[in-house]
DNA sequence: CAGTTTTCCGCATACGTTTTCGGAAAAACC
DNA sequence: GGTTTTTCCGAAAACGTATGCGGAAAACTG
């Protein structure tokens, strides 16, 4: 199949074989109407034969564009970052194109640094969801002025982009109603960080939950923090100092759940005798420990196909007035024995 | 930063605007010597007003290669997986590469396809974890006769190239012994496609165990089956219909052990006092589910950048008379409460 | 057979870099 | 002031592909 030391065939290499020009070679594999059909089999077969294969960054370079699209995430190795990936990477190979996968490590700089190399390699499009500790969100102007198609996922932000989020709102609103019908009065939010939108979002469900069914906001009820599990356990311990004693808390998500449970079984607090807890996101793990936990769940695998399909969408409307979208997704309530 | 309508500044538009030739520039941003130094500043001043970023797409095709490394894996969502990638990710991102995703979904052909698409476009290495229907490995070859680094970690081939694994029978011989230090004595072994040698490893580790501790072999207590839960749950219902009838099971990995797992809840199977379980690679969920389960851990991360580093390595090292090497990392079993 | 159309293909160039080679101008030497 | 050396820079080719344009040969028209 490579008779020539490991060299890439290449479609010089054909045109001398074949003694024809290389632009001949490139017009007969792509199935021009000028090349005769005797021409056009003869090449193909040599073509095959040598196993030709064009060079995808020659063909990026010709084009100003690649056939890549590519990710940003704050995290690989967490289940739902990875459930997306998943499904991105699904679509795009459908699509014929590869992922180009960053990971942020809930680093702003590093999330700048990720764009720029994303757009020094052409990419067709970005996809990402943003890091804890980013503020301000310039680096994606670029992106837009580059003309390059740009989809927020779960962690949005302000700008004009295509977005796919789940209804955080009401996600949270049905946990935390579902605590109270439960019996369960005195609700702690261990929420995120609070210039993300899925932590406001979920604030509101939650205040709006309380509301509607007549009990008392209180400030202190609400405990700031991050998304770990480290988070969860730091927030466990402001919990126990309130007085009066919580009686159940609603978690910004699944890791900070977990980070309450291990705190839990550590200090032999009962499950959901003493401390009711939901989660979000419904990790596989959720289902796993026990008592099983109850968690919102949010699809995690679909957002990242939805998101790879909103993005293929921009990028094939060549249209540049393209208007964009916003995708809110359903979330479920797994109730388990944690509430 | 972009006054030109979204297009990249060239290095051709800092030469128009400097009225010096294109070559230059290239140089004088690279630090060569050929330029004074008085032009030079100016030169990096213009380029830094303009925000002037090389196009990484055109210095690949100058140079043949690109600042990337691509990575085949089965399955991006399972723990496993998503961790080493996280590891990769890491130190290729120290060393200025970025990583290129594919997934295999399992799958012979598209693994094959994988290849041929990381090919086209001329990674610098290859990091591949081959996948469960993957018996023939001809397209490995191509990458090595192009004398493309490749580095296999896990699930391995017999092709001469760097590999990172575990000590696939030193961490079964281990957890065997356990189980029979423990009492047990009817030991079945769920184990994996029997083609990969991870499979036959832990397999060897089984039989010695066994051996050293005289205890007959059996040859239905080995039982074959793939790496998912839903091979767990078959691999159980197997296990049932054997007589005398297994008080301990040693599973290939941890989706198998769940699948054992779950069965035994669902058929109120007592855990250990009827059927004792040991998984293999400790995934978080190993801990956190009731009882724990006891799993031979498998330094996941590490093997990630572990491989990554042997591919820079390579990648770096100029010499074709590279000599392919073979890390063998510790496991280490993580005693919990199903044996 | 001259003129027109059609068929088929080559030339040249572009994409953005890097790098080799060589050459002009300035500086240094005797 | 002529020769050599040094300093600095430009021209051009190359990487592999795609494509507008033009041109030669063949086929067809009258």
């Amino acid at each position: 199949m490579f008779g020539n030391g490991g060299k890439q065939t290449t479609i010089k290499d054909l045109a001398k074989y074949m003694k024809v020009a290389p632009s001949t070679i490139s017009r007969a594999l792509r199935d021009y109407p000028d090349i005769s059909d005797k021409k056009k089999k003869e090449i193909r077969e040599l073509a095959n034969k040598l196993g030709y294969q064009p060079d995808s960054i020659a063909q990026s370079l010709q084009r100003g564009r690649t056939k890549t699209i590519g990710v940003i995430v704050p995290e690989i190795k967490h289940d739902f970052f990875s459930s997306v990936l998943d499904g991105i990477e699904d679509v795009a190979y459908k699509a014929g194109y590869s992922i180009f996968v960053c990971k942020s490590n809930e680093d702003y700089t590093r999330e700048i640094i990720n764009t720029r190399s994303l757009l020094s390699y052409s990419v067709a499009g970005i996809i990402v969801s943003i890091s804890q500790t980013t503020q301000d969100t310039d680096h994606f102007d670029v992106v837009k002025m580059r003309n390059i198609p740009l989809v927020f996922f779960d962690r949005v932000c302000d700008i004009k982009a295509n977005k796919v989020v789940v209804n955080d709102e009401q996600g949270a609103f049905e946990a935390v109603e579902h605590l109270i019908q439960s019996g369960y009065k005195r609700i702690v939010h261990l929420a995120g960080p609070t210039h993300l939108e899925i932590s406001k979002n979920r604030i509101k469900g939650y205040r709006a939950a309380l509301e509607k069914n007549g009990i008392q906001f209180r400030k202190e009820y609400i405990i700031d923090g991050g998304l770990d599990e480290e988070d969860g356990i730091r927030g466990f311990k402001k919990l126990m100092k309130l007085s009066p004693k919580p009686d159940a808390v609603f978690c910004v998500n699944d890791p900070v759940a977990i980070g309450v449970f291990m705190q839990c079984k550590e200090k032999k607090i009962r499950i959901p005798r003493q401390l009711a807890i939901v989660g979000f996101s419904d990790n596989p793990i959720a289902s796993l420990i026990n008592p099983p936990l109850t968690s919102v769940s949010q699809p995690a695998y679909e957002m990242g196909s939805i998101a790879a399909k909103m993005l293929l969408e921009e990028i094939n409307s060549k249209s540049s007035l393209f208007k964009p979208k916003r995708r809110k997704l359903k979330t479920k309530l797994m109730v388990r024995s944690t509430t």
